[in-house]
DNA sequence: GTCTATAAATCGATAGAC
DNA sequence: GTCTATCGATTTATAGAC
């Protein structure tokens, strides 16, 4: 007789931290929401993680390795050079669509604004996601902008920062398609200059 | 003999809160940092504005009051239709170099993440904010688009949004350049087409 | 590893005198 | 209006048994 399993406990609390910390807030969280959620005892999750954050830490490192894979595919299914710049906006789609309830808005950006003096492994893991991002859009903006591909890559981020930011304001109702579309101004600009 | 007036306590806490809260984080900042820095004593906080909450809520009103005057002048001192949408950025700096130290990124936004669950008042303030941006924006994009004016306006409304989350990554070195760049490039969209 | 119970610390808010 | 002192609630983290 075949039993669905229930995942281990450390599975279960980062589960519940990547689903309850980022929607809910991070500090709006008491630890005890976590717990419950993951049906997890107290004693378990300082043995398994050693603080509250601790356990945001691995669910920021976790996200973060999610993000890049998803982003990863994006880039290799786009079609060609502007659609490899614009992918992150597909991933962004798919990385929303693939977690229900989705973030607020950004789990890095929203730790940022959380938790302002966040050093050693949390500070790393948000400043891996800004470089990430940073890195890979002036690799992909090089074919379309060449010398000023740096240039280009800032556009593509302050697009992508400027559609995370619309979940949080509310406004536009779709801010990805209207990312994609300011992004693509942006490309046209280097594409005519 | 003339004495330099020390401003009253309310005054000084409301100073304190706009100095404060926006820089080292709203929820990471207690109360008593907030009566240290007005050197105000806690009764005196309470009897004026309730709670903490009630304290950031005026803040808060304040700002926006602030912001929508500077963003007035640097829309009345541009000389055409473009240079009045992209005022916004011009309002920003102009902003921002008039309060030392300057918000870490924007007061409000940050406030959304913060109390994610904001009713009453704080909610109203923070919906004021993204109602004014695009209202305004929407007029101030008509004569440059048309019927598309909508879609300019939340094209500006992201680059604006991209470039107060670049102050919050760190990154690009210079957001309200890069934030004025991007958005001339959404015009240039439109003009073209 | 997990549980219950509780410690320890932080923080928002109030009381009562002046 | 302002002060000092303190309450009460919340929340993070630990202790000790199983």
């Amino acid at each position: 007789m075949t039993t669905v399993q229930r995942p281990p406990a450390r599975t279960r609390l980062l589960q519940a931290a990547d689903r309850v910390l980022f929607t809910n807030g991070i500090r709006a969280t008491p630890v005890d929401d976590l717990l419950r959620q993951a049906e997890v005892s107290t004693a378990t999750l300082y043995a398994q993680f050693g603080s509250k954050d601790g356990l945001l830490a691995e669910a920021l490192r976790l996200r973060l390795a999610d993000w890049r894979s998803i982003w990863d595919e994006c880039i290799i299914s786009a079609g060609d050079d502007q659609a490899r710049l614009l992918a992150v906006f597909d991933a962004l789609e798919a990385y929303r669509g693939q977690r229900l309830p989705p973030a607020r808005w950004c789990a890095f950006l929203a730790t940022a604004t959380e938790l302002p003096n966040a050093q050693g492994e949390i500070g790393d893991v948000v400043a891996a996601d800004t470089a990430l991002l940073n890195d890979r859009l002036r690799h992909l903006a090089s074919p379309l902008a060449g010398a000023r591909a740096a240039e280009l890559a800032d556009d593509v981020v302050l697009a992508y920062n400027g559609t995370l930011a619309a979940f949080l304001r509310g406004h536009p109702a779709d801010p990805i398609e209207a990312g994609r579309r300011l992004a693509r101004a942006a490309v046209g600009a280097y594409r005519t200059a």
